[in-house]
RNA sequence: GGCGCGGUGGCGGAGUGGCUACGCAGCGGCCUGCAAAGCCGUGUACACCGGUUCAAAUCCGGUCCGCGCCUCCA
């Protein structure tokens, strides 16, 4: 089947077309590693997590390779080290960790390759090495700058044009700086700064060009889908496209570029100093990452979504009902070969999680209207099988609905039998005064007791 | 100032010229010892003002409100 993505490049949705369909590669920026993921941070991983899985659905899962880079070099790191005295290697090695374990928790797939910017060095200096030899960069005071005005397509993935940027300036413009709109490739740094020798001195490289070699080095000169946030538009990715284009004697970079919508929190501009800014580690104190991962795609990935506690908290809800839908199923699933139409189809159109998800809740509706067996068996395979592809409900329902056991902190899985045995002896003699007040109990406790045709069922809430 | 995005029922959120989105919450019914869960039913929604059209939430113009980016930077 064939899908439709929207381009930024062309600010319409077009029918995707891989390059090669045997190998069909993405690139989506990844974190720079100074401090815990906030929710914005998480937006792009899941959202871009679903179309990695669309896309494994359609071509095959090997023939999809999916890169996302991790920035271990930066200056908001070499800041970070210096405020909090731990060494840059700890801050990175820690907070990639944290990133991974806070990603996974959401439910999304490790991409097949995680390129780290310091282990890729000698690539972006040959880069760089190549843009000076053609003309495209510069060195001055030991810088090494990009000149735009070599790349006359600069500007067209943001839509701006040069004059513009430069009238809308309100930064102020190194002096040594050909043009306005030249960004830094390499730059010196001091013996206190992470270095590396090149042919222009001791020095690091600028933000951009990590992204435009490491891309090269595992998907080639020419692949499929780029994406990242909206805020990326400009500078990095028109940096990137200008960088990588010119190093490859102006072949084209990407043929279709994605971008997902900003986040507000509780309404506000997400900021540390209003105390909304979320991170998923916090989150994940709180709340199932499963939940967070639903919030994030009930909003169409290019809309702007207002993140709120209260609507991880009515997603957390939603999962009940899924889960306990599963569970009530009582049958062992018939998963079909296919996924759903109404939910390829969803997807196939640009992404659209949220009318998938709602296809979900019209399977979940069906399944628990149901009445024959091998009916049942069936939905809860579509639902299953439609559900991993946005990367939900692959739980075992009863672990979600009863958690954690909390013998050390509260009633333990075998207090809470206990006490439904005894409930069901009071229930069989018709003391029904004495089975509420078991209920009342086990209520207060956040255990709730559903009676079913078949039994006394629980959950934690 | 420049470029761009968005404003849908109590809430979340699709749709985008005529046909129930979907979900959460609420209300009514069925089921239940009573509940819960579930099923069924239930909502004169589309920021405002003009215009185009047989028909507009959907197209066009204007207004208001919210938000993003505007270069090496937090």
């Amino acid at each position: 089947m064939t899908i439709q993505l929207f381009n930024t490049l062309k600010r319409t949705k077009e029918d995707f077309v891989p390059i090669d369909a045997k190998r069909v590669r993405m690139y989506v920026c990844g974190p720079t590693v100074y401090d815990y993921a906030h929710i914005g941070n998480a937006r792009p991983v899941v959202v871009f997590d679903v179309l990695y899985r669309l896309l494994r659905e359609i071509y095959g899962e090997d023939h999809v390779i999916y890169a996302r880079n991790i920035t271990d070099v930066d200056d908001k790191i070499i800041k970070r080290a210096l405020d909090s005295g731990e060494s840059i290697s700890d801050i990175t090695k820690r907070t990639e960790q944290a990133f991974l374990d806070d990603m996974s928790a959401l439910g999304a797939l490790r991409p097949d390759v995680q390129p780290r910017a310091t282990e890729h060095i000698a690539n972006m200096i040959t880069m760089i090495g190549k843009l000076v030899a053609a003309g495209h960069a510069y060195v001055v005071e030991g810088h090494v700058l990009f000149g735009v005005s070599s790349y006359k397509d600069y500007g067209h993935l943001s839509g701006r044009n040069r004059d513009e940027m430069i009238a809308g300036s309100r930064v102020e413009v190194a002096p040594y700086k050909k043009d306005p709109a030249d960004f830094v490739l390499w730059k010196p740094s001091t013996d206190d700064q992470p270095g590396w020798e090149s042919p222009w001195g001791r020095g690091r490289p600028g933000w951009h060009i990590e992204c435009s070699a490491m891309s090269e080095k595992h998907l080639g000169p020419t692949f499929d889908i780029h994406g990242g946030g909206q805020d990326l538009i400009f500078p990095h990715h028109e940096n990137e496209i200008a960088q990588s284009t010119c190093a490859h004697g102006g072949s084209k970079f990407v043929n279709y570029w994605m971008h997902n919508g900003y986040l507000m929190a509780e309404g506000e501009k997400m900021s540390k100093s209003l105390g909304n800014f979320y991170t998923v580690h916090d989150l994940r104190d709180e709340f199932p990452g499963e939940a967070v991962r639903l919030t994030l795609l009930k909003t169409h990935y290019r809309q702007p979504l207002d993140f709120r506690k209260d609507g991880i908290r009515e997603a957390k809800k939603e999962l009940d009902d899924f889960y306990l839908a599963l569970r009530n199923a009582g049958v062992k699933a018939d998963v079909p070969d296919t996924v759903a139409g109404p939910v390829m189809a969803a997807l196939g159109d640009d992404l659209n999680t949220p009318k998938a998800i709602a296809h979900l809740f019209e399977l979940k509706t069906k399944l628990n209207a149901a009445t024959d067996a091998s009916q049942k068996a069936r939905l809860k395979g579509e639902l299953l099988l439609a559900g991993d592809l946005v990367g939900l409900l692959g739980q075992d329902p009863e672990t979600w609905l009863r958690g954690d056991d909390k013998s050390a902190s509260g009633l333990s899985d075998s207090d809470i039998d206990a006490m439904i045995e005894k409930r069901k002896q009071a229930r069989a003699n018709k003391d029904f005064a004495t089975s509420d007040r078991v209920r009342d109990e086990l209520a207060e406790q956040g255990i709730l007791l559903e009676d079913g045709a078949t039994g006394t069922t629980w959950r934690r809430q």
